[in-house]
DNA sequence: TCGGATTTGTTTAGTGGTTGAATTATTTGG
DNA sequence: CCAAATAATTCAACCACTAAACAAATCCGA
């Protein structure tokens, strides 16, 4: 691990930590007390009050009533996520509908909203709306990301997005000027990738995995030990466009034989063989490069995935190198098709999570 | 960046400031003064001091006399690397030779040893020939990596080594019965990863790509950041066995159309053309999902670079998605057949550069 | 019923590491 | 030769953690 370039100071030290109190909480199974809390992460009691202390003056964290304990000693006070802390606004826009939902810092979904008319002026009254029901509960929103099916640079410009018509569309300047949103920090990131995080949460809890989204196209979200992967520029994952049959069929983007032209969502009601077996190429190459051993299949393919597990399968089988040391999984996502709003708002949950201490540090001013 | 699970304390602070200062003099140009490092890390000059002092008294940075300034104030002492700090042994087994070398702190190569006679007794020899050349120099080892042309588990145990004829070889456990190894951290792994890894510190200075080395077989290391991705079980960059024509001719791996038929390093002599689109197409794959820009062709594909260069770029054009948004550069690797060597006893180095206080920490008992 | 065992959580003194300001050191230029 | 400028060190203050003692709340056994 190369030290990031940044200097470290004690207060980083206590941001590391809340975040790291805040997360043991998060993955914890119980409530945890403050003293499960030390014997898990290795801090000792009391620096885990006044950490903790920190997290529920800023209503992160909420304290429940003692848990009927069994043997001696002094009862732990539960500790539990607050519901009335931050919330993270998950927004959406697709071919054929929009989507927006606010999800609490338990990952509880607090509200849901579908419309069907795609444009981002839509958006910007779906997320009006949205973010209207969440101060009704009394939720302040951390942030909010949007996913789009297509490509968008890391400074969060959607470079092209076929499917919408959209090129070079700054979507966060769009959404900047809604009323609603203008105090909000605001993300854009493709859908596919969003879709995956949010299928780590829901999903089956595997850290590393591979999550495949057929929708019109058919995108990729690469996750890595919790992380997404997003490559150089943030456009990786976009299987779509691996070539299958290299002289095969010509495809939009120019080229010919790229697995979009094999198994489109479309193409998997009329053959499914032949959409697995093209799945299950491109699949062995993304193993056989990134040696992932958990494959989700979403979107437009988990309705489908008993057609099409057997067929991949033994692609996968036939061409991963190392199939025989090591099996790979394949599952249909647990999430279906608000998994990519739901993962949006995760993200901003997410934000939060992993650094406490900022938005404590917000919540002070 | 989520938070690791492990606490993080003062010492952790120091540890990580240690690290960070000791990078940014490797990373300058010229010989940084203490307040030039202070600068540029955003410490401040009195915590910059301290941590050089430590450095200094472990021996990992010398001070030089001061550079004729231009203007006014007290000149810069100069802040270097020492050349007699730890060192890092670098050890290579391969299907014709064995290499070892030795590389100092500043990462210049102080010994290096090759024979003809592959086998675990010969690296043995090998190795302790190099320790010995190194102590002959004053030289402290800090550890040694082996690199391997198979499949390496993240413990060390070779799985698989099909042009070794290795099947679950424990070559760390040997290497440690070595007299003169037995007190050194002993690291394996791939080749191409550790070729990747030489390329990154002797290459053109990109943080992110795609190291291929075209041997025997054809493997492939991932440069993220700085970082080697070595995917869940440390088997990533099976580049070789990416399907290219999915009836194509049957490889010893037992599916059909597999990179490595097509574009081996002995095929590229018998048909430039066909290897070249071959590999074309599977880089194009690697660049739809992992999104690098870009690509070193080492090992056996160097010298050959020129006649693969235009149809690699022609189906690199055609087939990857972003290509008309940020071309992908293609170009030959700057270190020779010891890349993989130079790429192991850097790794060493790199571990020491990484974490130097447990280096002075051991220095210190 | 009461006292010891046990576990949770808080308090307090101590330590390590960074900051910021003041100080010392060393050069150039007028 | 002195003022300005830059480099490096010293020192008090501060912050966050640890360790150990202490307080609180419960169970259990005599």
């Amino acid at each position: 691990m190369s030290p990031s370039r940044a200097p470290v100071r004690q207060s980083s030290v206590r941001a590391h930590n809340l975040a790291l109190v805040l997360q043991t909480v998060a993955n914890s199974a119980e409530r945890p007390s403050r003293a499960a809390i030390a014997g898990a992460t290795g801090l000792t009691r009391a620096t885990v009050s006044a950490l903790v202390d920190d997290l529920i003056a800023g209503s992160l964290l909420t304290e429940h009533g003692p848990a009927p304990r069994s043997g001696a000693g002094r009862p732990a006070t539960a500790l539990a996520l607050s519901p009335d802390g931050p919330a993270g606004l998950g927004l959406e826009i697709n071919v054929d509908y929009l989507a927006a939902c606010v999800i609490d810092l338990t990952g509880a979904v607090r509200h849901s909203f579908t419309t069907g008319s795609p444009s981002l002026a839509g958006l910007g009254q779906l997320a009006a709306r949205a973010r209207q029901a969440a101060a009704e509960d009394g939720l302040r929103l951390a942030g909010a990301a949007l996913a789009v099916p297509g490509l968008v640079a890391p400074d969060g410009l959607v470079r092209v997005a076929p499917n919408l018509g959209w090129q070079d569309v700054d979507a966060i300047a769009y959404l900047r000027e809604v009323p609603a949103l203008a105090d909000l920090p605001i993300t854009v990131d493709n859908e596919a990738n969003l879709a995956a995080l949010g299928e780590l949460r829901a999903g089956g809890g595997e850290p590393t995995f591979l999550y495949v989204s057929g929708e019109v196209g058919i995108g990729a979200g690469i996750v890595l030990d919790r992380e997404l992967y997003r490559g150089g520029r943030g456009w990786s994952g976009e299987i779509g466009h691996v070539t299958v049959y290299p002289d095969g069929r010509p495809c939009r983007c120019g080229a010919n034989g790229c697995l979009e032209q094999y198994a489109g969502a479309s193409m998997v009601a009329d053959d499914p063989a032949l959409a697995a077996k093209a799945l299950g190429i491109a699949l062995a190459a993304v193993v056989n490069l990134l040696d992932l051993d958990v494959i989700v299949l979403g979107g437009g393919y988990a309705p489908s995935f008993d057609r099409l597990r057997e067929g991949i399968e033994a692609e996968l089988r036939r061409r991963v190198l190392t199939a025989e040391l090591a099996p790979v999984t394949l599952r249909a996502a647990t999430l279906g098709p608000d998994a990519a709003v739901r993962g949006a708002a995760d993200a901003v949950i997410r934000g939060v999570q992993d650094d406490p201490a900022a938005w404590l540090a917000l919540q002070a001013v």
